[in-house]
DNA sequence: ATGACGATTTACT
DNA sequence: GTAAATCGTCATA
């Protein structure tokens, strides 16, 4: 069913990105992650799973509080900047810097249904598995996390900062369908325990019943939309 | 200079 | 279910 590019696919407009978090959050869902590589490769998935990054107050975001440290500096960017960083010491993670220009706020991204490219997403996947890692890779699994999207993608800190709307090999298309609203999951975030009543907030977004949607303790997510 | 800690993934019991 | 892997970043000194 998915098929390459469509015809009518646009690449986001930087407006279209200056909406507050969690609008931007549940907008992407169905938006198209693009990478075209330096021979014109294009690596591109849909985006089935989203969070949002308030901002100042949000005690679950890198900038809370208004912390402002050279890691977390694309925060405060235009809107439509990319902001990647490192964790873990071995993985990355992607952001859509979103909102106004010098508030902190943004959406990560935490998974993709590929759709271009999937051979090469594959090979970037088993490079960047660990050492002894023996498990089959599933085809679903190619991007259901924020961690693997970004190794299939080959998205690493060198497209930290980067501009999605002028663009380089890097943005977001409009491919023609979003989910309604009973297509989309909402529950809390992933992995902020540390963040108290933030932890809680529901600021998760899913497409409903997507096999590439990145499963927490094994399981599925649970809870209405 | 040093220590603690991840917006995760993987393997293993 | 638990635990290991692995290192840049930040706060403290």
């Amino acid at each position: 069913m998915p098929e390459g590019r469509s015809r009518r696919a646009r690449r986001l407009r930087r407006g279209e990105f200056a909406s507050d978090a969690a609008s931007l959050a549940v907008a992407l869902l169905g938006k198209r992650l693009v990478r075209v590589l330096g021979d014109g490769t294009r690596l591109s998935g849909e985006i089935v799973e989203t969070e949002a990054y308030l901002g100042v107050e949000d005690l679950a975001a890198h900038s809370a509080g208004g912390r402002r440290t050279a890691r977390n500096e694309a925060m405060y960017g235009r809107p439509g900047t990319a902001y990647v960083y490192f964790t873990y010491g071995m993985h990355h993670c992607f952001n859509v810097v979103c909102g106004a220009e010098g508030e902190p706020a943004a959406v990560l991204v935490r998974a993709l249904a590929p759709v271009e490219g999937v051979g090469v997403m594959r090979e970037n996947r088993l490079r960047a598995r660990p050492r002894g890692a023996r498990s089959a890779l599933r085809d679903v699994d190619l991007c259901s996390g924020p961690a693997r999207l970004c190794a299939a993608m080959g998205i690493d800190l060198s497209f930290n900062g980067l501009d999605l709307v002028r663009g380089g090999g890097l943005f977001v298309e409009c491919a023609g369908w979003s989910p309604g609203a009973g297509e989309v999951l909402n529950t809390a975030r992933v992995g902020v325990g540390y963040a108290g009543r933030w932890a809680v907030a529901p600021l998760r977004w899913c497409v409903a019943g997507s096999p590439h949607v990145s499963r927490v303790g094994g399981a599925a997510p649970a809870g209405g939309g």
